[in-house]
DNA sequence: TTGACATATGTCAGTTTTGGTATGATTCTC
DNA sequence: GAGAATCATACCAAAACTGACATATGTCAA
């Protein structure tokens, strides 16, 4: 979209540019919601990739079915913390969980 | 350590290994410590590289300096989020926290 | 359509994590 | 030695996260 455009939607009120742009997202905010992206993103690839439904994973992870669905949707009540522990869980090395997060995402 | 002194250690009650075998932790436990271990490494890195004391940093991170002192000492009490935020916060990308999580630690 | 299965979303009580405060230890400079 | 600065550790009330459950949506085969 050429800069002229742009200033013609913004002045009847519309913001342009893309979900964090929107969001006034920080610049750490958005590499925090780029993270949480990418390691979700792997961990259903790998869910899938072991053959396992949501509940069959939740047992392994010790937890539930609608926490997983939560987990794989980069859902902002999930943390860090268990996003990777998941991640361990379904068989990915340290090194895998570096490697899933420096994928590229947007 | 050669095997023979190891069995002889082990008949008398002692336990051969490092940290994380004698503390009995499942493979995803033990990498669960390590990444903490090598983000918080590479936290406190960054911080004196900015020149940064531990107030002035929890500050900026909107936190206080007993929990920048937990998060180098890779503290149990301290989530991988506030880690991975702390290393955005002190200028490190996606890449970077990417970078510091596969750095071999041990 | 119905039923079975997989996944998504909403809610909530119990637990964990957090920021703040207090305090102790160490190391300097005066 | 006193004072200042930096970092470590302990504690606590408030906030955030978790597992569990209920329920909704979607898909597929009979």
């Amino acid at each position: 979209m050429d800069a002229k455009k742009r200033k013609r939607l913004e002045a009847v009120g519309w913001t342009v540019g893309d979900a964090t742009a929107f969001l006034k997202l920080t610049p750490e905010e958005a590499a925090l919601v780029e993270i949480r992206l990418a390691l979700s993103r792997s961990l259903r690839e790998r869910r899938l990739g072991a053959g396992l439904t949501q509940v069959a994973f939740a047992k392994q992870l010790g937890s539930s079915q609608s926490r997983v669905a939560k987990l794989e949707a980069g859902d902002a009540s999930v943390s860090l913390e268990l996003l990777i522990r998941a991640l361990l869980t379904v068989g990915a090395s340290r090194k895998d969980v570096a490697h899933a997060l420096a994928r590229r995402v947007a």
